[in-house]
DNA sequence: ACAAGGATACCT
DNA sequence: GGTATCCTTGTC
């Protein structure tokens, strides 16, 4: 984990709402994710992430269509998406795109948590940042450090745990890794 | 290899 | 009401 007084250019909503998800997926590598709570603040660097684009994509929760669960999928991008998953762990999204498209970028990994449901749990994130604004007033924002992270560096593979989403989605290539060192 | 945990979506 | 499933992890 970067340390936390390490400062950067806070991102702002606008930066997230294209409709290129598997563009601002890759975009959001080498991005600092900041977690701040009681005057403290906790860095760390994005480096693992997933894209899920749109109701077409069977390996997203907006595959079936607009529910109390996915409704925050289909707003303006700049908000947390938070769910559940096996009881016990707060899986973490970026909610992209404009107002009415379900895009999302899941963060599964930073440079020294890798894990989605480790990161959420080392950091203090829960079901609370739902529909939240990604704003450094709400807890958790994003902020440039300046990191470039060159085409070469970034791996892809199929995204994890989506074997349900048939062989056409299942497979897609957009789950983007980082390779170290991150800047 | 598998149990843990609870919300969710989709049945009857 | 019931229940199959789940964008995971730690321990078996």
């Amino acid at each position: 984990m970067a340390n936390g007084s390490v400062r950067g250019r806070v991102i702002k909503a606008s930066e997230m709402q294209s409709t290129d998800t598997v563009g601002l997926a890759k975009w959001l590598l080498g991005k600092a994710l900041v977690r701040t709570k009681g005057g403290k603040r906790e860095v760390g660097i994005v480096t693992e992430v997933e894209a899920y684009h749109t109701e077409l994509d069977l390996a997203s929760h907006a595959s079936r269509g607009k529910t109390p669960r996915t409704r925050v999928l289909y707003s303006l991008g700049g908000v947390w998406y938070v769910y559940l998953i096996y009881g016990m762990y707060h899986m973490l999204n970026l909610v992209t795109g404009p107002e009415g498209t379900p895009a999302a970028v899941l963060i599964r990994g930073l440079d020294t948590i890798t894990g989605p449901g480790r990161l959420t749990r080392e950091l203090g994130i829960d079901m609370g940042f739902n529909r939240r604004p990604v704003a450094p007033r709400t807890g958790l924002h994003l902020e440039d450090l300046g990191i470039v992270v060159p085409r070469g560096r970034i791996g892809a593979t199929p995204r994890i745990g989506v074997d349900y989403a048939g062989p056409v989605w299942s497979r897609k290539p957009w789950r983007f890794v980082a390779k170290p060192p991150f800047g």
